[in-house]
DNA sequence: AAAATTTCCGTGCACGGTAACGGAAAATCA
DNA sequence: TGATTTTCCGTTACCGTGCACGGAAATTTT
């Protein structure tokens, strides 16, 4: 059934042994013209589709598939992007797919660049990549192209024209989203937007068009709300402390709170000591850190993307490209912006 | 790479050849009593798995999987259920698999019982059910036992304790994660329950866990909040229009409107018709039509459990299952409780 | 004890594709 | 023109399993 048609075929109908006909389907060069075309000619027709299990049992390479993250520590947001390079599906790995990660520092463009020359050595049959830095991603690309090696953007994407397709969030509409479960449709007081400091030379802020999109939202359906930002630094929880402290204590009306990355769970020891009924807080991303907060009542709901999910989902898409020959349905898949409360989160 | 032991090493170790070997393997008899030990022996010490491509190559068969649901009508939960069968992966297809849908009318233990002959008669390699019958189904999977064919159960499941796994929504959470989203956490005046009535002598209703669990959210979180129930007729659209219509003509300080099944917008006509501002409405699973409503800003949210992936993952499960001998991770996958609205639908 | 069964097992081909090997034909060189 | 190299292609031996066929050995029948 399916494809019955076989390179015995082929080599039959050319009047060529299938030999020649390996070869021309390999492009590995020793064939004339003429028989090159007749060859080609004729798979055309009979839209001959090599058979996947023969070639892997004679070949028996199957493929490589390089992972590019930020390496993640304990309990971030890219420790979860690892843990889905453990789930893709068991048939991906029948087909003779094999992983292998590739981790850099998410704060210096440099080991980014060494880590893609390491890549690019292993040279395997796929990338899998969740750029960070534009330059040197664009110069990597450059490369994988010239080598012919495909690759997947995950989390977020470069305007290249040439990836194989695109796992990740809608950021804009994010923002949105974030913003209607903070007010539950319903108007309110005013509003926290508490951020990270960052230094202006780093790389730009990610989080940038989720905060439009959460402004825009607000604009609209509460413009009498006013909205006001603290910062704060992830590596002082006392200074964390102290300055919801000091905002609190100016300005008491504020009553809902959001954070528009994935470290909601910073503001955990001061919400857990200032409990106020009716207060709202919304975070993003499902860390596990963020999970107990939400378990715990101290934080309301959680937009989450499943890294994880995005990545599986990246290598089930090369594997089949690679090995199947099949391309992704859609090239740009935004992936699903979960809403996770205390009630549905174990089912995550 | 992978297992190196193949069918050749066997015969060599034991002495015998690959024919005895794999006779042994595919317990075709023919066999001497201490050569099948003997064989045994060793294929447990080397820890033996048949190559998949080989075995595909050779064999050529792959495996066949009888899909069994409810016939499903236009715009249907069933209907979705269904598509779910072409949402598989490539690379399951790639492994071989075929499958079949077989439907019965949900209303019709008899057509129930005709399709499972008819799947036992098509003698599938493994069947992926959605039960609905308790008695049926008990026997049905008596038969598929006795035959060694291997099922699992999607939406609902069967106290049995032979099924090879189950995917579908914890009903009672549901209920409770829906007063969760009606209530939005605040406290709120009366919420309208509409249900569809029912012949008593018909199958028990499905959704009653479901209600079990929302009644106790609110006994818990809203105890002064009153909770009423109307019951309408699905095939009678006027009649729904009036029953809606009297009731909040009697009870209009009632604001909030959920269902427990996925037929939320049977009430679209009226809701439309009547706006109230910060009425909630909340339904459940994502048919087209309850989208539709959910954009137009009707439905407040709803609760999916996405019947078509339930329905993929348990092809895929089986597949591997089958193919791979490969056990699915956890029996039992409760799957996702997706909260739906108008700002992340379109993302599902 | 010879013949007829039955039980058990080895051999060999097929499945579709890969790739090394070697040789005929064509092109280039002397 | 003969020798040499290049170009091109057919042959062949696998890869690991499935399975049909036929035959040796063990068992039962005459």
């Amino acid at each position: 059934m399916e494809n019955k048609v076989t390179i015995n075929d082929i080599a039959r109908l050319t009047g060529l042994s299938k030999g020649t006909v390996d070869r021309v389907l390999h492009k590995r060069g020793e064939v004339s013209k003429k028989s090159y075309e007749k060859v080609m000619k004729v798979i055309e027709e009979l839209g001959y589709k090599p058979n996947v299990f023969a070639s892997l049992l004679a070949g028996g390479k199957g493929c490589q598939i390089a992972v590019v993250l930020p390496s993640g520590e304990k309990g971030s947001y890219w420790e979860l992007a690892e843990s889905g390079i453990a789930k893709v599906g068991a048939d991906v790995e029948a087909l003779g797919v094999r992983t292998q990660l590739f981790t850099y520092d998410q704060y210096k463009p440099e080991s980014f660049h060494q880590t893609c020359t390491e890549v690019l050595e292993a040279a395997p049959d796929g990338v899998v990549l969740a750029p960070l830095f534009k330059e040197e991603t664009s110069q990597f690309v450059l490369d994988l192209e010239e080598k012919g090696i495909p690759y997947v953007f995950v989390d977020s994407r470069l305007e290249s024209e040439h990836y194989l397709a695109y796992f990740g969030m809608p950021m804009y509409q994010s923002g949105y989203l974030c913003a209607d479960q903070l007010t539950g449709g319903f108007a309110i007081g005013s509003v926290l937007i508490v951020r990270v400091r960052r230094d202006k030379d780093q790389q730009a802020d990610p989080t940038k068009n989720r905060r439009a999109g959460f402004i825009d939202y607000m604009l609209e359906h509460s413009p009498e709300c006013s909205v006001s930002n603290i910062f704060i630094d992830p590596n002082d929880p006392e200074g964390t402390y102290n300055a919801l402290d000091s905002y609190f204590k100016a300005h008491p009306e504020t009553r809902h709170i959001v954070m528009f990355n994935s470290r909601i769970h910073l503001l955990v020891p001061w919400l857990a000591d200032h409990p106020v009924k009716g207060r709202r807080v919304v975070g993003f991303d499902n860390l596990p850190e963020n999970i107990a907060a939400l378990r715990r009542g101290v934080v309301t709901s959680l937009i989450g993307q499943r890294p994880d999910v995005q990545v599986s989902r990246a290598i089930e898409a090369l594997a089949e490209a690679i090995v199947l020959g099949q391309l992704p349905p859609q090239k740009d898949a935004f992936m699903h912006m979960d809403i996770l409360t205390r009630y549905n989160v174990d089912y995550y």
